[in-house]
DNA sequence: GCGAGTGAGTTTCGATATGCAACCGACTCG
DNA sequence: CGAGTCGGTTGCATATCGAAACTCACTCGC
């Protein structure tokens, strides 16, 4: 039977991204970081984490280059935590977690609506094939094994 | 200063989606289902989670309507999980981590690669503003409260 | 029918992570 | 000077996790 052969995390990115931010209170940090709550108490503030492990995930968010402390004022030094390329290129993750929680749980409506800056209208998060430019319906998706994947029995996968 | 003046959990859906599937299990779960992987004993050889927890988290998972627990054969009566739609529609999530690994962990070489089954190209997520089609930078985006939100001051939000 | 085997959990218990509160140090303001 | 604020760190009780053992239902070979 078409079994798995290999532990996950030699397989799956989605595996190490989790490793890093797929903890309780990783994603909602960030999440406080994209909305402009960018300080220590605010962000302890609004999320009710406690100070240490606030402290903590911090600084590993900073170790792990997706966010940077940033002094913005001098007269008592003070910083704040700014989201790097990296950690931007997290907003599609947040967005489409959101997206799913207003589907699902906010009925028609949405707690917060992102907004497209130049033209006003809300957002939507779309994957898209580039291939043929259709939008991607979830059951005609299939993966297999890419290159970084050194080639060995990865069975065939199925998806949803 | 504009800072933030009311818990979290009001404003926004990643807070409650997170509190469902924001461990660090969870998703993995979720991402081994999508990949055809079913079945408790497969799942827990594959992630290498606990037993206890594995059960913990399906069952949670099926309470949730995100999965269901479906009966696949009677001889000695064997369950696997199955994705709901609700589940499905964690696809761009999902998507959008991996992505999001693949970019910064495996550099040109995604261990995985998500296809589109009718064209065979491989997929890409996008955020695309369906007023004016365009495809959407996160420095371009703005939050608002929306309808969920019963009217009171919340500040203007920057993003990113 | 009997013993071994398997899949799916559950229980137990020591290790780890979390939450709370108190404390600290730099600085500012009255 | 003394009180207040910000951004943490430390200590400790408690909750959660992980590994292994145990249970239970069922099947198979003999």
């Amino acid at each position: 039977m078409g079994t798995v052969s290999r532990p996950a995390e030699d397989i799956c990115s989605i595996q190490r991204t989790l490793d890093l931010i797929g903890d309780r209170w990783t994603l909602l940090i960030l999440r406080d970081v994209f909305r402009g709550v960018r300080r220590f108490g605010q962000i302890h503030d609004d999320l009710g984490i406690a100070r240490n492990l606030l402290a903590g995930r911090l600084s590993r968010l900073v170790d792990h280059g997706i966010l940077e402390r940033v002094q913005y004022q001098a007269r008592p030094v003070r910083h704040e935590y700014r989201l790097t390329q990296k950690g931007r290129d997290l907003s599609p993750a947040l967005i489409a977690l959101m997206h799913w929680g207003d589907h699902w749980y906010a009925g028609d409506e949405p707690p917060t609506v992102l907004v497209h800056e130049s033209c006003g209208s809300a957002l939507d998060l779309v994957t898209t094939c580039p291939g043929c430019g259709e939008v991607v319906d979830p059951h005609q998706i299939r993966s297999r094994p890419g290159p970084g994947l050194r080639a060995t029995s990865v069975p065939r996968q199925e998806h949803a």
